[in-house]
DNA sequence: GGTAAGGTCTGTAGTAACTACAGGCTCAAG
DNA sequence: CTTGAGCCTGTAGTTACTACAGACCTTACC
């Protein structure tokens, strides 16, 4: 349980240990091309090293924050492009803030729908379901 | 442009608008059987009527509501037992009222996250960018 | 009556972002 | 040397739609 193939280097399922990632999604992530193609064992085995983990972890944490594949995309070509032009990246960033306020508003109306109609219902047998009947409204 | 077909009656199209539904959409529900097989013209064109344009508001406005399919499928199970437990009803909209303020809790951290990083970036040309830091850490 | 436009039909494939096999190697331990 | 775990590939399934393709029907106009 050393997690390390020929003294360094760790293999997929040691890197999904590592990052908290699901073992398949690692696979997944290669063949949409966000993360590299690693080098092999003779016998064919992905080996994979820190910078992959670090990447990975990028990633990870990017789609916690809601970003879609395609923008961790973009972002990741600002950091490969080695431009890392600040400013790209903050305007990115601030457009996707917008975008979380609004999901956040969207939500809060959903809430105070369902608060207010839960609310109204008194819970007993009775054949009118104020619940219901807002949905129909 | 009357949308009724033969005196009363809509097809798919005029279900559609009068719903703010897609039209192939109307067609999917169909399909999964959240709604009902309508009577056809002799030549096998769909026929609705006011009553499918009730439901299908009714699992439009769940599912803006944020209720997944299966959820409204146990709701209109409820509405079509004729049963119409008011309890149970309710049950399932505190349970989903729950999940719906966990999902905004969830959106409010990202948003806190995706506003100081963005405010920790000055924006200009400079080789390190701290939301980039701040993803990859 | 003919034809052209547009609506409808079916089944199927594509979308996002994974997740989960099936069937076949490979590798290390006992 | 065998057993069991881990890895490989490709493919299918998931959710909730959306978008065709190719065929049929209906209506309007001349």
């Amino acid at each position: 349980m050393t997690d390390h193939v020929a003294g360094r280097g760790l293999q997929r399922a040691a890197l999904a240990r590592r990052t908290g990632c699901n073992l398949e999604t690692i696979r997944y992530y290669e063949k949409i091309g966000i993360m590299p193609e690693p080098p092999r064992t003779a016998s064919g085995y992905r080996v994979y090293d820190e910078q992959h983990v670090a990447r990975l972890r990028f990633i990870l944490r990017a789609r916690e924050l809601g970003f879609t594949i395609e923008e961790i995309r973009g972002l990741l070509g600002l950091v490969d492009g080695g431009t890392q032009t600040c400013a790209e990246v903050k305007e990115r960033t601030v457009q996707h803030l917008e975008d979380v306020r609004a999901k956040i508003a969207d939500l809060r109306r959903i809430e105070r729908v369902l608060a207010t109609t839960a609310a109204s219902c008194s819970g007993e047998d009775v054949p009118e379901c104020p619940v219901l009947e807002a949905l129909a409204s």
